[in-house]
RNA sequence: UGAGCUAUGGUGUAAUGGUAGCACUACUGAUUUUGGUUCAGUCAGUUAAGGUUCGAAUCCUUAUAGCUCAACCA
């Protein structure tokens, strides 16, 4: 085992704070807003935050970070708790910043008792201007020095619904001329008479982010609250608050977000594409979505394994989508179960077989030595795929051309004889012989072949759909070109093939088991468009050796 | 142009003053009844310039580059 690895800053942060006897066991979360899908970056904030916890003998909250009633809503809560699921994490404690509405409003009243807090009736502009510059300091607002009756007063009559939207906001007293922009009087509560998920109507004052996350972080114990790199400026407020309110001292850390090349990650973005119709929904398999991907055939171990391997740092980085497609690949090639499907079928008449049909035997999964086997069907009449044949090959081509042979996967070697072309010169169908002592596993032919292609046996062949999806963008960093991200989606991110020929042990796929065509990829069946018949996505296409030699000429 | 954060092969990540290592990608080759898998190997890196030190990716200084901050979003 390779206990020997080394610490990211985070363990060395904590196994110091445990080190030291701060704590004895540590307490993390994941506090998403629910407004929206959870995409590949909050997959690795989850797998931080649950392997964090359970590597040092702690727990994980689930919090939902809704403080905002007007962009949240139910569903995106269900799917959120759907996702963190998947991924195979199991929090301690469902939880809402909305639970604590009521203690935080306690909070904002000591901060107004302690003088350390006012109400503005500054309109948002008057605010903004007011707020200075990143360059330039700002001013006191001239609502600045009320007294702490009056702010008190005036702001129990903004929880009683005195004041409509914006007339009024609570903000903290610490220092208008901060170089830090987020410590000059930051508003602490606003005015929205909105219906909030959870809540309903109870509410017509909502804390900001920067009143409620560190103070829910308190009142949960978090211990280690980790969040991305923008929100570094954040800390100095987050630890003020903690600080005047006397509450529990959780620990803010940042990490660097991970982006992933060939997609976007914004929420903004990602809801663009959905709204535009440039995708089918938040779970179209080309989504960097948690939903999508799961869609597309990828698995909770290819995540965790994906997370593992990027590690984690201060820097903002692109991740390679290479890496992700090498950690599902190294999953799907151990679990997936092998079938034969031809695309682009080519018609071979074996002239020399002359039974019906012969039953062939061939395993499941070659890297798994307790998986079985499945019937496969040989007879007179097969397809093979079209590109598997040439007229006129070039050097290296291993497949098959007039009177060269290949062997057929788990059956047999074939020699082509003669080759069948309609009035265009296209080839029709394909004459072989084949050699009978050459069957899989028993060949006595002593004949060498470089090539085994797929096939399927036409009387048994089943029909399916598959769809082939591509990278979404053309480009490493969509958000880092000139113009619109939108210009550079790829147009053949989706391919469908609306009739391929599988052979019959397909006929019983199951949604939750994955499958490797063999030489095409990996396929899983779709979990939306299933009626009556069978629809497959490819999670990922194999390696492809023969491509790159290919694309080289 | 103020404040803060960051800088190691193409990509991601180690080395915590003492041999720059690992993985992905790319490329060779071997094995192979999947041009898959597996195995072996190759290419390739400390942003720059100074300084401290016997010794610097690591400490210091300056420069350069990138990111963040002027939402009643999170």
């Amino acid at each position: 085992m390779s206990e020997e690895k080394s610490l990211n800053f985070i363990e060395e942060i904590i196994e110091d704070d445990l080190k030291d006897g701060k704590y004895n066991s540590i307490v993390t979360r994941f506090p998403p807003e629910p407004n929206g899908y959870l995409h590949i970056g909050h997959a690795t904030s989850i797998c931080l935050n649950f392997g964090l916890s359970k590597k040092y003998g702690g727990y994980t909250n689930l919090r939902f970070d809704d403080t905002n009633p007007v962009t949240e809503e139910t569903e995106y809560v269900d799917s959120i708790k759907e996702d963190v699921k998947w991924l195979g994490f199991d929090w301690k404690n469902e939880l809402y910043a909305s639970d604590y509405f009521e203690q935080l409003y306690e909070y904002a009243l000591k901060l107004i008792e302690k003088d350390l807090a006012y109400v503005d009736d500054s309109t948002s502009e008057e605010i903004a201007l007011l707020k200075g510059t990143p360059t330039e300091i700002g001013k006191d607002s001239p609502y600045r020095n009320r007294s702490k009756e009056v702010n008190l007063q005036l702001f129990k009559e903004m929880r009683a619904g005195k004041y409509k939207d914006g007339e009024r906001v609570l903000r903290a007293k610490i220092d208008m001329a901060h170089p830090n922009m987020l410590m000059r009087d930051p508003i602490l509560y606003r005015i929205k008479h909105a219906h909030h998920h959870r809540t309903g109507d109870k509410w017509c004052i909502y804390p900001m982010y920067d009143m409620a996350h560190g103070q829910s972080d308190s009142i949960e114990k978090v211990t280690h609250s980790l969040c991305t790199l923008e929100f570094v400026p954040h800390r100095e407020l987050y630890d003020w608050l903690i600080e005047k309110l006397e509450i529990f001292p959780s620990k803010q850390i940042e990490f660097a977000r991970r982006n992933v090349s060939y997609t976007v990650m914004s929420k903004r973005k990602l809801l663009q594409l959905v709204q535009e119709n440039h995708v089918q929904g938040w779970d179209d398999p080309r989504m960097p979505t948690i939903s999508g991907m799961r869609r597309r055939g990828y698995t909770p171990e290819a995540f965790r394994e994906f997370c593992d391997r990027v590690g984690i740092a201060k820097r903002d980085v692109l991740i390679d989508i290479s890496l992700l497609e090498f950690c599902v690949r190294e999953h799907l090639n151990r679990v997936a179960l092998r079938r034969m499907v031809v695309f682009d079928p080519l018609k071979v008449v074996i002239t020399n077989f002359t039974e019906g049909v012969e039953i062939l035997e061939g395993e499941d999964n070659p890297e798994d030595e307790k998986s079985g086997n499945r019937e496969i069907p040989f007879g007179r009449e097969l397809y093979i795929e079209r590109e598997d044949f040439m007229d006129n090959p070039p050097k290296k081509f291993f497949r098959l051309f007039p009177g060269g042979m290949v062997r057929l996967k788990y059956a047999y070697i074939i020699r082509c004889d003669e080759v069948v072309k309609d009035e265009n010169g296209v080839v029709q169908e394909l004459r072989c012989t084949y050699f009978p002592e050459s069957r899989s596993g028993h060949d006595k032919s002593g004949i060498n072949v470089k090539g085994t292609l797929h096939w399927v046996e036409q009387t048994n062949a089943i029909t399916a759909e598959v769809r082939l999806y591509d990278r979404l963008f053309e480009v490493e960093d969509p958000s880092n070109e000139e113009g619109d991200f939108k210009d550079y989606i790829n147009p053949d991110s989706l391919k469908l093939e609306k009739t391929v020929y599988a052979e019959p042990a397909l006929k019983n796929a199951r949604l939750e088991e994955r499958y490797q065509f063999l030489r095409k990829g990996y396929f899983t069946l779709d979990t939306k468009d299933t009626n009556q018949r069978l629809v497959f996505n490819r999670t990922v296409t194999l390696k492809d050796a023969w491509a790159k030699e290919q694309k080289k000429r």
